[in-house]
DNA sequence: TTAATTCATTGCAATATTACAATTAATATA
DNA sequence: TATATTAATTGTAATATTGCAATGAATTAA
């Protein structure tokens, strides 16, 4: 198959696993990483920054603008990317309750 | 391919990406929430309560347990499943610091 | 001992993901 | 206009993931 049965689970589980998945790649989060330390837009150096081919990080990057984590602006022949920090919040509210859900301790039940 | 090149990341970003990944499927998300809503043990009920074939559900197990996310405690001819603490607390604290990284507003700078 | 129960493992088919070469599209520069 | 630059798209090969039927392993119950 490949493919998961979405329509079994709820959309708060659907969309955890949404935005875990974009995750998933340490490209991905390699480029997240340098966007928030360089704090502006990064116009198109992240193929040297990264070190994959630059289809390879266009295509990373296209997953990240898919799920709105990213904004990507033209500006003459090179485009500039950066967080999109509303909707980096949201997914934020929304990882942070499935992480920090509450443990209560249970003597290592089994 | 098919394969990420981890070699050319951080330790750091490729342990983000292997937990990232594990939440990946709405699934596993699925079974991590039934068992902190249970909060103790869970005995073999997960196939009835995900609603997936049980060799499906022992799979994604296993990948959690890979992971260490849980733990599972043979009683009898039936297993128990529980959420590892420590680990997962030490995934929260990799996952948080990844999540919550500061973004100074930068007037959308693109 | 035999049958039932529970869960893991194996094997397989369908689909998804990753990576990149080649190409295309768009703009900028000589 | 012709060439260079930058990044997206297309096509393709290799590998990974998902799901389940069939089977196996271990324990329990009759």
């Amino acid at each position: 198959m490949g493919l998961a049965k979405t329509e079994m689970f709820t959309d708060q589980q659907n969309e955890i696993s949404l935005f875990a998945k974009v995750f998933g790649h340490p490209a991905r989060v390699a480029i997240l990483q340098h966007l928030f330390k360089i704090n502006s837009c990064v116009c198109g150096d992240l193929v040297n920054e990264i070190g994959l081919a630059q289809p390879t990080i266009s295509q990373h990057l296209k997953e990240l603008k898919h799920l709105g984590l990213i904004k990507g602006n033209v500006e003459g022949t090179s485009v500039c990317y950066c967080i999109d920090a509303e909707n980096w919040t949201a997914m934020k509210t929304v990882m942070n309750e499935f992480l920090n859900q509450d443990l209560i301790e249970n003597e290592d039940c089994c």
